[in-house]
DNA sequence: TGTACATCAGTGAACGCGCGTTCACTGATGTAC
DNA sequence: TGTACATCAGTGAACGCGCGTTCACTGATGTAC
């Protein structure tokens, strides 16, 4: 026999609580756009079963599933916006960057299901990332390339234009990383604490050192090579 | 009536003259993951439709989708590095390296369809990209790094990990700008003839005009702007 | 306190579709004698 | 030169599957009088 059902056969909600089978919904879709291997193939039964449910109880949430997919991004973009702003509370400009591009790369290693859900356009076939996600991404970015004028140019004697461009390089340098070290684990990658000093210093144009002594706790080393 | 065939109804070929479907399909394939929005949503019959036979012939040339896609792969690889090849022409270590870069950015932007199936793991469902497809990837990798490593290091003074990380670095940077790019092309993006000289600029430390001094012919400039 | 009715939260069966894969087949072309 | 047979290059129909979506429904809980 198929395996109808994955979890529990679900208690149905209260009178007056069936919004709960939404949040239900969108965790269910989170965790699965997450999770499996080729997140393209979710669909909509799929979501129905693990949250213990008929397929066409979800039409009473959402009109279909890339509606329900949307919710699933504004869920994440919460929870990595929330992770990024813990940097704000370090002391100067360059360390406020350093905890930046750390929590970023932390994140995206910590969650890659997450991130590639977010930033790889890993969705279900048919599904395109919205108009939510893309105010939400282009969030993030300003608060990146912000945080990397505060350090290269203090005064702000260059355009914005200028930012604009070098926080654009710096973050595809980092989606770059990510997507790649996920991508192909085997190569020889360095730790993050000592890749983020050797990409921060050739975009702030900074030496090294200056920067990796704004790496906080120590992350480094363990798997590094050469003296 | 569903359109049952894309193309003219196909004359079977000559005796001893079958191994040409094969190619045929390999074709198709190519065709199909490089133009359809989705490439995940590609499927065997599809394939069959657009070569002009029925699906079940498919099976005299491939096991299944992942053995013709498998082909793709190789077809595609072999067209990229005859291009990255143009660049080995140049007269100095700076012009050859600057050369691969432009040939680089300048194929995934002129053949983005086909840089996605290649690096961006954009196949169909259930299909994993081959240890063919690893094997050509890290091929171009090492030349690129070793191109690098001919302009930042003619005396050979660092550590083969060292240049394998700068190497690593420099592709992550170019691999992340042509997906962002791919991805978000409303931002607002520089003309690859000025990324190319800003970017070896902060990977190779040297200053941006003498790299830019670099690039053939001028491509630069148009949609630029700022002084 | 009863009772008729409305609302809510969700179900279960059915539909038509495209899919991968199989199997026996067809008809043209070559080869052995 | 004939003719029986083998090989080749495919075909066409069928199968079972999971899918999105619909529709009439069910049974518990609230509300009006």
């Amino acid at each position: 026999m198929p395996q109808e059902r994955a979890t529990a056969p679900r208690t149905r909600n209260a009178w007056g609580q069936g919004s709960r089978l939404r949040t239900e919904l969108v965790e269910a879709a989170a965790t699965l756009l997450s999770a499996l291997e080729q997140p393209e193939t979710l669909t909509l039964r799929q979501v129905a079963r693990a949250a213990g449910v008929a397929p066409a109880s979800v039409y009473d949430h959402f009109s279909d599933l890339g509606a329900l997919v949307e919710s699933v991004l504004e869920l994440r973009y919460a929870e990595l916006s929330a992770r990024m702003h813990d940097a704000d509370v370090a002391s100067g400009p360059l360390e406020r960057l350093v905890g930046r591009c750390l929590i970023y790369l932390g994140w995206a290693d910590a969650h890659p299901g997450e991130y590639r859900t977010l930033f790889s356009g890993r969705l279900p076939v048919g599904v395109a990332s919205s108009a939510v996600a893309h105010r939400s991404g282009a969030e993030l970015l300003a608060e990146l390339t912000a945080a990397l004028a505060a350090t290269t140019d203090p005064d702000n004697a260059d355009s914005d234009t200028d930012h604009t461009q070098a926080g654009l390089l710096l973050w595809t340098a980092l989606h770059g990383l990510v997507t790649a070290r996920a991508e192909h684990p085997n190569l020889p990658w360095q730790a993050t604490g000592e890749l983020v000093p050797a990409l921060l210093a050739l975009h702030t144009r900074l030496p090294v050192s200056q920067i990796a002594a704004c790496v906080p706790v120590r992350t480094v080393s363990g798997e590094s090579r050469e003296a």
